[in-house]
DNA sequence: GTCTATAATCCGATAGAC
DNA sequence: GTCTATCGGATTATAGAC
């Protein structure tokens, strides 16, 4: 393999860390395992990140970003509340099929534990981005008025445990198989009428 | 404070590492911060735990046992499908108000990065229960017919997400003034008609 | 059964050559 | 910017006295 340098290094370092830490976990991850597998030093690392945390929260951020972008592109297309829900659960389906390693670490990680003073999930910009199509369908009458955190989470709770369950790989059968079922499922829960 | 001993050390040593699990996590809790915050000694904690990880399962297996027995009785209560899944959110909202340690470190914890062939806690007996008492409604005809999975994740997602909100300290108010608006929407999700 | 002291190991981070 | 070699410190677990 060629060697890395710059900008493809720090990519490399990027994509090993995460699978390592969805796999193993950040505690059970070295930073002698990253550099291993990544094929790179371990001074290379230090130099790009500056110490474990930091490479931690450089992956966290950016893949956040990556999932707020997507999300709020999902948002921006629907035309009404349902399917703006449902196309938010469409993208969060997408990536836990094709990225599972990136939701895992994204959403399942108890990441307090290994960035010092990084937000609860729940108030990170993909969240925030939900909980405010819920507002808005509220707003509009096209679902019931009640606590935003009750609707929020009635709506999108379901589809959420549905992605740890496949996550966790005990579901069987397409995760992509359930979108439908499970919308309409948290549709009923928060729609008016 | 007096010196403790067999079963009474026991049972400090297993409600200290509690503690210290779910503030800090697993692994940024060491040996030596439990044998100080309980009292006792390095010796002692191995004498009766083996290794570290073996307390952890000790600590996990008794609280899940627990966990799994409030929500039976809480099943077996119950004269239909809709109030015996109110009796399951109610045992579990009292349990994450007056023992967030344990429902922090027994629901939310990622187990498999330290307990070595632990099953995931979806698998578990509480959510066994929980997903039978769905699929006796679903055979009943209370629950529309769906995939269980799917029809278990709708009804109970949305308490545990906000159970989730509440351990992170995010909720503002009361999470017992939201059980009834929680089970209704769940119950809307799934309910025939 | 409980204690103290310590062994063995591993890890994060740094130093300094190139 | 990237590398190798190594340090200092923390951690798990054990040994052996009481």
């Amino acid at each position: 393999m060629k060697k890395l340098r710059g900008e493809d290094l720090r990519d490399a370092v990027l994509q090993t860390a995460l699978r390592l830490f969805s796999e193993r976990g950040f505690f059970n991850t070295s930073i002698h395992d990253i550099r291993r597998e990544a094929g790179v030093s371990i001074g290379a690392i230090y130099h790009h990140f500056g110490t474990k945390e930091k490479l931690a929260r450089s992956l966290y951020d950016d893949l956040l970003s990556r999932m707020e972008g997507e999300i709020g592109a999902a948002v921006a297309a629907g035309r009404d509340c349902r399917s703006r829900c449902h196309a938010v659960v469409r993208v969060l389906f997408d990536l836990a099929v094709k990225e599972p390693d990136m939701m895992d670490f994204v959403l399942m990680a108890r990441h307090r534990e290994f960035m010092h003073d990084a937000t609860p999930i729940c108030s990170s910009g993909p969240f925030s981005r939900m909980r405010e199509v819920i507002e808005d369908g509220m707003a509009q009458g096209e679902i019931r008025e009640m606590d935003p955190w009750v609707a929020a989470s009635a709506m999108f709770g379901g589809a959420l445990r549905m992605m740890q369950l496949q996550l966790d790989g005990v579901l069987q059968g397409d995760l992509m198989d359930r979108l439908d079922p499970v919308v309409d499922c948290g549709w009923r829960a928060v729609a008016r009428g």
